[in-house]
DNA sequence: GCGACAG
DNA sequence: ATCTTGTCGC
């Protein structure tokens, strides 16, 4: 039913990834992701789509703003939406960002003073194959800070999930433990992190935009009560 | 031909 | 992503 994507429409994809890619802030940038407890932040948001049993075209868009640090749900939309794009991995923000930006801008416009001063995002930011996956996508065009949460290991430049990985996995202890994923050029593009003391399966962060490696990780640790951060979690329970 | 494939 | 029951453990 569906035709094998068009050579030259991935293509251009890529470089308008190359494009954007240039855009992406890896480092901090507020002046709360300095701060030890994050003192000055208040609003975490997290964003998602959700489908139902066999239709890939159409789903639920969700954004959620929680207080920070209690974690308590300030805003929920939820909007049904008719997908145009193919899932393929490596141009997820191709099918998942026109409807994620459209809710952010809805709360933009509606409640400004609730927008979130950084959204976690369902899937990779800079650990990706053209290191600009749907966090920094949606990061980069929302100019708001993004981290990406994947919660299944994208194997790529070379990271995958070899003996040497397991036994990384297996030496994390505790919640926050984590070590990191390195490139093939050397570069650190995410952290695998152990998000609670009782999910033994790591989440797999990187840096999305406007934060850096070291504070995403932390802020995700922070946010989590099960092994999926609370704003991401929260999306699927309306 | 075989494996890999965020959501 | 989603389809799905029970089951084991704290």
């Amino acid at each position: 039913m569906s035709a094998p994507p068009a050579e030259d429409l991935l293509q251009q994809w890529e470089s308008e990834q190359a494009r954007l890619r240039q855009q992406v802030l890896e480092e901090d940038t507020e002046d709360w992701q300095g701060s030890p407890d994050f003192s000055g932040l208040e609003r975490v948001g997290g964003v998602d789509l959700s489908f139902i049993k066999g239709d890939d075209v159409n789903a639920c868009a969700q954004l959620v703003v929680l207080s920070y640090p209690d974690l308590q749900v300030l805003y929920e939309d939820s909007q049904m939406v008719t997908l145009t794009a193919p899932y393929i991995a490596g141009f997820l923000a191709f099918r998942e960002t026109p409807f994620l930006l459209e809710a952010l801008q809805r709360l933009k416009k509606n409640q400004p003073t609730l927008l979130p001063q950084v959204v976690f995002v369902d899937g990779n930011g800079l650990f990706h194959y053209r290191e600009f996956g749907l966090a920094c996508h949606l990061g980069v065009l929302s100019g708001l800070p993004c981290v990406g949460v994947a919660k299944n290991l994208l194997q790529v430049q070379g990271v995958n999930k070899s003996e040497e990985h397991q036994s990384q996995i297996a030496a994390l202890q505790r919640g926050g433990d984590s070590f990191p994923l390195i490139g093939a050029s050397g570069k650190v593009l995410g952290k695998a992190l152990r998000s609670s003391d009782k999910s033994s399966k790591p989440v797999y962060v990187s840096v999305g935009h406007k934060i850096s490696l070291d504070t995403a990780v932390r802020l995700t640790h922070a946010c989590c009560r099960y092994r999926v951060p609370e704003p991401i979690r929260q999306c699927d329970v309306f």
